[in-house]
Parts: structure tokens; C-alpha cells; sequence
RNA sequence: GGAGGCAUAGCUCAGUUGGUUAGAGUACUUGCUUGACAUGCAAGGGGUCACUAGUUCGAAUCUAGUUGUCUCCACCA
């Protein structure tokens, strides 16, 4: 049944229809999905936007690239899920939550754990609506009834779960290591998150003298205050230099310990000294060399970064002051040796910019060697493929060198880790329980104060949001995913942790594809950042210029896995494309006099129907291709060529002598094939611009109730007519060439002439034809003949030769003979020249030989075409003498 | 230091297993208020596909090297 139709407005506006469309679409339900449908599932994973931050044009990135996925493939009849999700538990988050609290004069430490979570639950209430909204004006078509949230109940038990797991197969253990601290943030953060930036610093020389006289060993370090927990100084076993001082003592400066002097490999013969000093609480390699030589520990800093009471005369100093402090007395004792300037990459936590300082530790972790294996394993056997495929050496690369991941976080806005302790008698009970009594002594026990990385529960997400470890109808339905989109900046991150923990809850892959795309930049290629200021507001751009026009920018021009420039100049194109289309619309919308949308009877139709017809199938099929290799930009180019170049600028213009004459039989043909094209190309632009095709499709003659409902167009072999076709690509390139010609000689269009059409190809250039020349070729009249020898002499006559016919402008008095004599021998030069590579290329044996039949053949008619074009010329230019 | 990407028109970028005269958008030049659209229509100029060598009948495309640039990882006693 087709719907009433409405007019549409004169002016394409936006504003005027994207929240009213986003809002019917909600009401009629559209975004929820039937787990228990029959149709075939696709689903999508998608990154749970940090409900702390703002839209950025990440997100939409994200979100359009997701979303053009999701509507194509509910328009191709697959039952579609995609679900949406709230923050995630974060250093980030939490600092965001306390800063909040700091404005009205709360404090973490005032309010304690419980009264703190209290009010973080209150104010994610109070702000987690706000990126949702903002994703909706986008036009996402998640499923907003779903929404989770990864500390929300069931998340949680699916954390619990996952870590008593782990923990009882000895994957996950608690031990001492040197973990990243933040000494601002008090937390250990992760190798991830450290950032990596370019600081001047001193490298100190320093003298160890060695126990009973003898001299001393030089050492150098960038951090002196750590002398004081040195508990070795390690030499190279192929060192010969120091080969006598192994196993001998050297004497700790201003602490006065003895420690030995160790050979181990990390110290390297051509670095410095060839002495290390071995720090194992405080630096990640001295604490392997630790290790290996069963070397104590001895822990200098506290949490903030300062000296411990160990060392009084340091005590309670900041790791900064010791510094200078240390230096100057070791210049006093007459042990600094040198000092020497150098710049070097200093770790700063990714958050608050403070300088990493490596920390002994006692922290969970899990064990990556046996998880990593069968996550290896998925890649490279193809179940699970990266779009483009490059990625997966990323990926590979991150997953062969993993080491342990600290998993424990000194946070509490996250899941606290499942494990509990006996304060009595030191018992540790990892539970799913939310209280344990100690099973040995009976006392309460102490739940453990840290929480879970971030990732850790993000990993989970494919699963847990469908309500794992519960077995519910959209996991047996949805899981595993199909599609994740995602920046390659987040591959290591979260990515590969959500293979390798789907591969060991879930015993199946999470997702079959990654699509990757690239980082947003601003218009000079800098990645948009807060500091630099230079980022660009996803709603601001919606405010201006519509949200499918912001679509359309980030879906357009971008090939997966690279980095896109936004610019104004893109934005601009995108709207005028929007306006395009609409105006294109009413114009089809105004020749309506039609209620239905039956395609006409095949014999009705005329050859340019044929033509746009088949132009379209060739679309459908080309935009379906692309779709379903996630060539998102390819798909979109092509339609906008089509809909502009092809509909608007021909087809349309074609139409117009049918639709003029209201009474023809014609007219109601052009109609219906218009009216057919149109709805098509909606259909098609749907999943990229959702709105105004909505609009649209509302105010044309329609089937369904919503085009986000409908079918996506198919390639219909029926409607391909390649002989009508090419008979019309003759006409256009006449029409192109008269164009082309006039141009050339500045004749306005207002100044009409006859055509005399000569060609053998009568059949080509039909009465029908002449309207088009008449009003796309400023043609008065037109006349069609075998040759129009002895009726128009050459020298009467501008002379345009085409692949099928040699046209006659008759000459008024605008052109100049010279002129035009040189143009014909210009061209003349040119299609020899062509004749020339294609005879030399179709002569070479080689070519002929092995270059496959189609692509010989193909050259043999070019180069047939190329000589009757020169045969035109030439006869052209004789008439002419 | 290790790994990877990118280099095509003034600018931003496409270019799908090697096969048109290498394409868009934008900017530029010229002409048009043509009854949907000046957010437009028509026409045009503009490229040694970074450089060098190789493979091939044929290279923007494949290989090696060089240069420039970006990213990730690691290290820095």
C-alpha cells in the first residue's frame, strides 16, 4: 500500500526534521531487535563511550562508520544488534568524578569508600544521559533499552566470574613486580598508559669505593636519589675489565652498606662504565637482575614519591629534593665524578602528566603466555580477520611480546578485586561472594581494597553485556558478534583483550572482523587534541550543517585504516550534496502526478528510461559490493557520483521534455521511472545520510512506513538494457562534444544553430533524440542523414566528429577558419598519436600472446574507434581545402 | 634501537588480485540568473604518480634500495 505524500519545503534545513525523524524512529521501535527473530543476526560490538567525557570527533567517527553497517545490514533483512554502553571504570573517570566532588567541597579521603561510591553512582546518573544524547542527534540506531553500563550488575558478576576463573586455573597470581606508579594519581597504571615524552636531564657519575681499598667502580644513573636502595652494582660476565672485582664489595656511598658487585648480561660492555648500579625495587631491569642474583629489595620511595624513614637524614623529602640533596653531599664525600647533560624520554602518566616512577609492588596479574597462544592463533588461521589486513602484524607484534598484565588498580571507581583476606591468620579467599567469613579461624575477612584495569572488564564486553555468564536469549542469538569497529589506536588496548578473554570464557572467537579506521585530524594533519585546542565539536557541526552532512563528511574520502583530515572545505561539500539530493527530490516531487510505484511496461519505455535503469543496476550492484567488503568510502563515492553526474545532471535534464507536456503517455513513463530511480538512490544513501532520506522518502509515493524498514535495492538483471545504453552514451557524447565545441568558440547558449547530424548509425540519433539536442545542445533544429554532401559545404559548416557521427554546426559569422583548420589538425595529431600506441601496443607479440583475450580485444576495438574518429577528422579537413 | 604506515593535481584524498589518455572534491580560468538547485549549470587549464634500480609484453600498482614524513613498541645504569 503505498502512503499519502506530503510537499517538501523549498529550502533543505535540517534542523527543521532530524530530531523529529530520530524520535519517530524510537517510538515505532525500530532499534530493538528480536533475539528471538528468524532473520540472521549481525551485530556489532562497539566501544563504551567514557560517559565522563564529551562527544569528539572520535566518536562520531566511530558511531557513523558502525551505524552505516548496522542500517545497510537491517536493510539487507539481518536481524541487527548493536549494542550501547556507558563508560567504563578508569583512572580517567575517577579523576573526573573527583574534581566534580572537589567543586562542592568533598574529598575521597572525607568521604571514605562507601559515601564516595555513593556519590560517583548519583553523579553518573546525573551525567551519563548527556554522550547518549548526543550520540542520538548523530542518528545511531543502537538499541538504547540495552544500554549497560560495565559496572552495572550484571557486568559485574561476568568480572567476578571471569577472575575466580582465572584464579583457580593459576592464570591469574598476586606478586611482587615493578609496576608503573603514579605518585599524583597513587595508582600503578599500565604500560599502555604511560606516555612517553622528551625531558633535559643529568647523567651523575658516581664512585663506589670498593670495600678493603683498591680504588672504586664508576656508576652512572639519571636518577640518583635511588642510590640509597642499591643492593648491587653488576658488571658484564665477558667483561675482562672487572672480571677480578666479581663477588667483591663495594661500599654503598653516604648509606655505608656493602653490596656486591654481580655479573649479569643486562649490564653491556659498551654502555658508560660497563658498571650498573642494581636498584631492584625501583627499576624494572635491576629488578630481573634482582631476581637472577637473588638480590634483597629495598624500597626507598613511599607512595607520593618520597623517601622513606629508612634513610632519616632523607625522610619524608620529595624524590626531587633528595635529589639535589643526595647530589650535593655526594659532591661533599667527593664521590660524584661527572656530570653529564643529556636528553631522554621520560614516563609520564598518561593523565595527569606526572612522572612515572617504577615501583616494587605488590599487585594481581594475569598470565598472557597461555592466553595469548590461541588469540595468535585466531588471526592467523583467518577467523578473525582485520580490515585492512595490515593491522594484524600490529597485532601479532603486541601479542608475541606481551608480558603479564597488572591488572590491579589503586582506584575506587571500578570493579573491586574478588579476593579476601584474613587479617588473623593470612588466609586469602578468592570468591564470587560478596562476604567471607576466614574458613580457617572463622573471622570476617577484608575484601581487597584494589580494583580491576579498566580493559580487564572492557575485554568482557561482547559477552557480558548480553548477560554472561547467564545464558539468555541474545547470546544464544548475537554471540559471537559479527563486526568491530574500532581506531587502530585501540588494537592493543582492548581489541586483542577482547580475543583472547572471548577465546577463554567463551571458547569462541568475540567478532569475525575488525574494521579499522584512522585517527581524525584537523584540516593541517594534527590529531585533535584538547591542548592544542584544536578540536572540532561533532554538535556545533551538527548545528550548522545538519548531522547527515557531518555523516557524510567522515564516511566520505576515508579508506579504512587511514588517518582523515576534517576540514570546512568537506563539510561544505557534504551539504551541498544534501542540498543537492533535496532539491533533485522536489523537483521529481512537483512533475508527480502518480500515487503508486509500479515501474512502467519495459515497451514503454524510452531509450534514456533504459539507460538511467541500467546506470542504476550498476550502481546497486557496485554499492552492495563495496558495503559488504566494508569499503565504506568507495560505496559512498560511487552513489554520489550516480546521484549527482548521472540523475541529477542528466537524467533529470532528460526528463524534462516528457514532463512539460503533461498530456503524453510519455510524461506519467518518466514519472514512474524517476519516481523508481529516486526512492532507489534514498534507499541507497539511507545508511550514510539518514535523515533527509527519511524526509524524502516520506513526501514521494511509498510502500513501507519508514525507509529504515524497507529493503535495500538489489541488482535486477531484468532492468539492465546494455543496447539502449550504448545507444544513449552516443547521444550524450554528441551532446558532450557540441557542448565541449561551442564552449571552445564562446558562443552563448542563447545563440541556437541547426544541427546536421551525418552518420551511418541513423538508428542512434531517433526523432525522440532531437528534444535533447534542442535543449542540452542549444540546437534550433535537428537533421539526421546518411551525408550532407551537396547540401552544406565544409567550408559552410563547423564540423564535429564524434565515434558514430560526424556533426555540422552551420557557420555563422562567429567563426574563425583559421582557427578552426588548426584545431582539426591538432586532434588529427592527437588520434594518430593514439593510433600509434595502440598499433605498437597490439603489434608487439608479446602483448598479443600473453595479455589475457579480453583485454586484446578491448584495445582492438579502442583503436577501430580511434581510426573512424580519424577518418572524420581527416575527411573534415579535406573538405576544407 | 625494533616494527609498521604514508608519499598521486595548488590543497584534501580515491585509485579493489599489474591492463583506459591516472580520477574526485575543493581552489583556479571562462561562459551562463536555462522554471529543482548560484549550496547551482556548462566548459577548461593543472600530475615525470617522492627518487633510483629491477621483475614484466605492460608498473601509480609488484621487488630492492634511497629520501622525507607519521604512528606503535622497546630502551635509555
Amino acid at each position: 500500500m503505498a502512503q499519502a505524500y506530503h510537499e517538501l519545503p523549498k529550502t533543505y534545513n535540517p534542523s527543521e526534521f532530524e530530531d523529529r525523524i530520530y524520535q519517530n524512529w524510537c517510538e515505532k521501535g525500530y532499534f530493538t531487535p528480536d533475539a528471538k527473530s528468524e532473520a540472521p543476526s549481525y551485530s556489532i560490538v562497539i566501544p563504551p563511550p567514557n560517559i565522563t567525557g564529551q562527544l569528539h570527533m572520535g566518536h562520531a567517527l566511530d558511531n557513523t562508520l558502525q551505524d552505516i553497517l548496522i542500517r545497510y545490514k537491517r536493510m539487507r533483512g539481518f536481524c541487527t544488534l548493536w549494542l550501547p554502553g556507558t563508560d567504563h571504570a578508569s583512572i580517567a573517570t575517577e579523576a573526573k568524578i573527583v574534581e566534580a566532588m572537589r567543586k562542592e567541597g568533598l574529598s575521597k579521603d572525607d568521604l571514605g569508600r562507601d559515601k564516595f561510591l555513593e556519590r560517583a553512582w548519583a553523579w553518573k546518573d546525573q551525567y551519563g544521559g548527556r554522550i547518549i544524547s548526543q550520540l542520538k542527534k548523530m542518528g545511531s540506531s543502537c538499541d538504547w533499552t540495552r544500554e549497560r553500563f560495565t559496572l552495572d550488575e550484571g557486568c559485574s558478576d561476568a568480572v567476578k566470574e571471569v577472575f575466580v576463573r582465572l584464579y583457580k586455573k593459576g592464570l591469574i597470581y598476586r606478586g611482587e613486580r615493578i609496576i608503573n606508579w603514579c605518585p599524583h594519581c597513587k595508582t600503578s597504571i599500565s604500560n599502555a598508559e604511560v606516555e612517553y615524552e622528551e625531558q633535559k636531564g643529568h647523567f651523575w657519575h658516581i664512585r663506589y669505593p670498593l670495600v678493603g681499598g683498591g680504588g672504586y667502580v664508576e656508576v652512572a644513573t639519571t636518577r640518583p636519589e635511588t642510590l640509597l636502595g642499591d643492593t648491587a652494582v653488576a658488571v658484564n660476565p665477558e667483561d675482562e675489565r672487572y672480571k677480578d672485582l666479581i663477588g667483591k664489595y663495594v661500599l654503598l656511598p653516604l648509606v655505608g652498606r656493602r653490596i656486591p658487585i654481580v655479573a649479569d648480561e643486562h649490564a653491556q660492555l659498551d654502555k658508560g662504565t660497563g658498571c650498573v648500579k642494581i636498584t631492584p625495587a625501583h627499576d624494572p631491569n635491576d629488578f630481573e637482575v634482582g631476581r637472577r642474583c637473588h638480590l634483597p629489595m629495598e624500597v626507598v620511595l613511599t607512595e607520593d614519591a618520597k623517601i622513606t624513614d629508612n634513610y632519616p637524614k632523607y625522610a619524608g623529602m620529595d624524590r626531587y629534593e633528595a635529589r639535589k640533596a643526595i647530589i650535593e653531599d655526594l659532591r661533599a664525600g667527593g664521590y660524584l665524578a661527572e656530570i653529564e647533560d643529556l636528553t631522554h624520554e621520560v614516563g609520564t602518566c598518561y593523565r595527569c602528566g606526572t612522572t612515572i616512577e617504577p615501583m616494587i609492588s605488590l599487585q594481581w596479574f594475569v598470565k598472557m603466555v597461555p592466553l595469548a597462544k590461541p588469540a595468535i592463533e585466531a588471526v592467523r588461521d583467518g577467523r578473525i580477520k582485520f580490515v585492512p589486513e595490515r593491522f594484524d602484524k600490529n597485532y601479532f607484534h603486541w601479542m608475541e611480546n606481551t608480558q603479564d598484565w597488572c591488572i590491579s588498580r589503586q582506584l575506587w571507581w571500578g570493579h573491586r578485586i574478588p579476593a579476601f583476606y584474613c587479617d588473623e591468620c593470612g588466609t586469602m579467599e578468592v570468591t564470587k561472594a560478596d562476604s567471607v567469613v576466614c574458613p580457617k579461624c572463622g573471622k570476617p575477612m577484608k575484601q581487597d581494597p584494589d580494583t580491576l584495569d579498566t580493559w580487564f572488564s572492557s575485554a568482557l564486553w561482547p559477552f557480558s553485556t548480553m548477560g554472561w555468564p547467564n545464558e539468555t536469549e541474545d547470546l544464544k542469538k548475537f554471540f559471537p558478534t559479527n563486526t568491530l569497529v574500532t581506531g587502530y589506536d585501540i588494537i592493543t588496548f582492548w581489541v586483542s583483550r577482547m580475543i583472547f578473554s572471548s577465546l577463554e570464557y567463551m571458547n569462541e572467537i568475540p567478532f569475525d572482523t575488525v574494521l579499522i579506521h584512522g585517527l581524525v585530524r584537523d584540516a593541517q594533519g594534527r590529531k585533535m587534541s584538547k591542548s592544542l585546542g584544536n578540536g572540532i565539536d561533532p554538535l556545533e557541526i551538527i548545528a550548522e550543517y545538519g548531522a547527515d552532512a557531518l555523516r557524510f563528511a567522515l564516511a566520505t574520502g576515508n579508506s579504512p585504516g587511514n588517518d582523515m583530515r576534517f576540514s570546512d572545505e568537506k563539510i561544505e561539500a557534504a551539504r551541498n550534496f544534501a542540498n543537492k539530493l533535496w532539491n533533485a527530490s522536489r523537483f521529481v516531487r512537483m512533475n508527480l502526478t502518480i500515487e503508486d510505484t509500479a515501474l512502467p511496461a519495459v515497451d514503454d519505455m524510452t531509450t534514456e528510461d533504459k539507460w538511467i535503469l541500467t546506470r542504476y543496476n550498476e550502481t546497486v550492484k557496485t554499492v552492495n559490493e563495496s558495503l559488504d567488503s566494508f569499503e565504506i568510502g568507495v560505496a559512498l563515492s560511487t552513489l554520489y557520483d550516480f546521484t549527482w553526474d548521472i540523475f541529477c545532471d542528466w537524467y533529470i535534464e532528460l526528463c524534462k521534455g516528457r514532463l512539460n507536456d503533461k498530456e503524453s503517455a510519455g510524461n506519467e513513463v518518466a514519472q514512474r521511472v524517476l519516481c523508481h530511480v529516486l526512492t532507489g538512490i534514498l534507499k541507497l544513501l539511507h545508511p550514510f545520510i539518514p535523515f533527509i532520506t527519511e524526509e524524502i522518502y516520506q513526501s514521494l509515493p511509498h510502500e513501507d512506513e519508514s525507509i529504515m524498514i524497507s529493503r535495500y535495492p538489489v541488482y535486477d538483471e531484468s532492468m539492465v538494457f546494455p543496447a539502449d545504453a550504448e545507444r544513449m552514451n552516443s547521444i550524450l557524447d554528441a551532446i558532450r562534444a557540441i557542448r565541449n565545441r561551442r564552449s571552445e568558440m564562446n558562443i552563448v547558449p542563447s545563440r541556437r544553430a541547426k544541427l546536421y547530424i551525418a552518420t551511418t548509425h541513423a538508428e542512434d540519433f531517433p526523432v525522440s533524440s532531437y528534444v535533447f539536442f534542442q535543449r542540452l545542445a542549444s540546437a534550433s533544429e535537428v537533421e539526421v542523414a546518411e551525408s550532407f554532401e551537396g547540401k552544406l559545404s565544409a567550408d559552410e559548416a563547423v564540423t564535429i566528429v564524434t565515434p558514430v557521427a560526424t556533426i555540422l554546426l552551420p557557420r555563422a559569422d562567429i567563426i574563425d577558419m583559421e582557427k578552426e583548420k588548426a584545431r582539426l589538425n591538432a586532434e588529427k595529431a592527437k588520434l594518430e598519436g593514439e593510433i600509434a600506441r595502440l598499433s605498437a601496443k597490439l603489434s608487439n607479440e608479446g602483448f598479443v600472446a600473453k595479455a589475457p583475450a579480453a583485454v586484446v580485444e578491448g584495445e582492438r576495438a579502442k583503436l577501430e574507434k580511434v581510426r573512424e574518429n580519424l577518418a572524420g577528422v581527416v575527411s573534415a579537413l579535406e573538405k576544407m581545402k
